[in-house]
DNA sequence: TAGGCGCATAATAGCGCTACGATAAGTTTT
DNA sequence: AAAACTTATCGTAGCGCTATTATGCGCCTA
């Protein structure tokens, strides 16, 4: 029956209709083409006022949302940036989230958070989705990442910003400071105010590779600088909390008889020590001085306020956001250094 | 010169060539089409297991990373979650974006995530920028928006969870715990106590809706519950940090001659409140009692420990996650509660 | 007044993928 | 054995936008 119809009179498809407000809608109602409201939507400069402002009344009559995801196809980038931070928990690394967030959201920028709890094969596959969404920029913790993480970023082509450590060669730009600095600095502080039996107090420092360095920072440090000085370094498997700092001054008074001075990888870890000192009735600086790493919230009003070392969180944010937006900006971003030491401050208070 | 080539021989386009390792290449390599490619990466029950390990070793070989923008574009909504909380930077809601972080990972939807800074204007930016993606869903903190967010929102189609608070209609689907209940729950606490002159300390009240409720809730109970209470609530207009409890609880020992509780809004708060004590050796809990709110870090650690009410921020994770998942997978949730009450637990410990 | 140059705007071809229908096999029913 | 189903695979039209080239128009120069 009604042959010859069946062949060439195929039903069009049809597709889920987006209910959504396009351009092209836009476009009608502004009576310009879309290419010119794609145009002003990116560089209103260049259309002529007149239409500009029939493309504006246009876009906020209809309520016109652009669909990035179109958008991200069509210019082959996505305006995304994805950061990839051991633990958002961390108030090290929530403040330098906050901070490049505000600065990239600020130029457009989103941004796609994913943590690898340490892990490196979880980053690796945090990197994989990552990359699917042909980011701006990928942003990772630290310079230790598994070979394949590493390949693959590089073929990528996409602009990868390594932050809060710096040291080693970065798969491309480093924005941080050196870990075994900031142990040492740690320990050249207590032995300057003469102890001599110290300990370096840490946790998680199997998987926490920044926290080890410092550690061996600080080891390193003590051993050279003063031959009669004592130093162990004590680790606590679980995550950095104020309970595990009670728990390693504990067994650092253990090991170390004549305990007189000790350095934190985080504030956390001191706090919990201070309290624990306090508990114990053990003067603080008097019989052991204390140094934290961190500069949280508390350190400055806690008792006795905390003296430790402060890695600028959100410094190392702006940087990171600057490098990002100085390498999509330009195209030769050659001339500037790939590579930021932020550095990091003693902060000297009550309890050394 | 040469007429009929000009206008017919025109030049193919040039476009920037992504050097990306598409689906066609490895549809080529498997000797399938791409559609099957496509239908084994979403459902690879539904491909022959033949084609399938065919599909697999070509994705392997050519290291194929899937375009998500594209597959976003063509399914009409992307895989992504976009968050809004007021700040990265508070304990309670990193807790809560990281566990919906994982718990969605573990789905294959990526987070996007922004800071509103408690500014209603700069989270309606956010909605609006968020919904560019075309997310499979939207989380917002709180029942409290504009009103052209509400109607972004609702006009959008895009399932909306609003957590942290309940008590009012919501957008879409909300996961929390009432706020007035839980001021209520600490003066009830401090009033079981004996304590008669009792003040809530809170920080940014006047941005923080939810700080400001259970404010209103601690201090309608204290006045329905004992006819002979005072209760004053004081806010302190910055964040709610350590050194924000501290002068808080100065000013609360001028203004509540007799002050013998206090409620805070933030465990954070409560410890600087704690540490002020500890400076003006006033006894805690003989002569004030101190009440939380967060069950932070520190809280069972410091000294006395804190006693506090904990809002379980990754239980609201956990039930955010399962609600958008819900929606996701079914059509039809409708049978489900769309409100759901994490409620609060008050925990008991020495400072009251 | 013809030729050339700029500028604003328009037309068009994809970006890489998914969804939809079509098609080609194989299997059961009548 | 033909019809009616299954099941696995394929072909292709967009998704909404941007990049690129093409076009039209006004203006200056000679």
């Amino acid at each position: 029956m009604d042959a010859g119809n069946s062949s060439q009179n195929r039903v069009p498809r049809k597709r889920r209709k987006m209910q959504r407000v396009t351009m092209m809608d836009v476009a009608k109602l502004a009576q310009v083409s879309p290419s010119t409201v794609s145009l002003y939507l990116r560089k209103p400069a260049a259309v002529s006022p007149a239409a500009g402002q029939e493309i504006a009344r246009a876009v906020s009559t209809l309520g016109y949302v652009p669909n990035l995801v179109a958008g991200g196809l069509a210019a082959a980038s996505s305006k995304v940036v994805s950061i990839i931070v051991p633990s958002i928990r961390n108030a090290f690394f929530a403040e330098t989230v906050s901070t490049l967030q505000s600065e990239l959201a600020a130029e457009g920028l989103q941004v796609i958070l994913g943590h690898s709890e340490y892990g490196e094969d979880q980053e690796e596959a945090l990197v994989r989705t990552a990359l699917s969404w042909a980011p701006a920029a990928v942003v990772l913790t630290g310079l230790s990442h598994s070979a394949e993480t590493c390949k693959l970023l590089r073929a990528s082509g996409v602009p990868v910003v390594e932050m809060w450590e710096i040291g080693a060669k970065p798969i491309d730009m480093a924005v941080g400071f050196s870990h075994p600095q900031v142990g040492a600095s740690a320990a050249r502080h207590l032995l300057s105010k003469g102890r001599r039996s110290i300990a370096f107090l840490g946790a998680r420092m199997q998987e926490d590779h920044r926290a080890a360095k410092r550690a061996s920072g600080f080891a390193d440090e003590a051993k050279h600088a003063a031959e009669t000085a004592t130093c162990e370094v004590i680790n606590h498997p679980g995550a950095a909390t104020v309970e595990a700092g009670s728990l390693l001054l504990s067994r650092a008074l253990q090991q170390v008889p004549d305990l007189d001075g000790i350095a934190c990888s985080n504030d956390l870890i001191a706090l919990g020590a201070l309290f624990e000192c306090q508990r114990r009735e053990i003067a603080v600086p008097d019989r052991i001085a204390v140094i934290g790493f961190g500069d949280l919230d508390f350190s400055a009003s806690c008792i006795p306020s905390l003296t430790t070392i402060r890695p600028s969180g959100d410094l190392i944010g702006k940087e990171v956001a600057r490098l990002i937006l100085g390498g999509i900006h330009s195209e030769h971003p050659e001339g500037a250094s790939r590579i930021i030491d932020t550095g990091h401050v003693l902060i000297e208070r009550r309890s050394t």
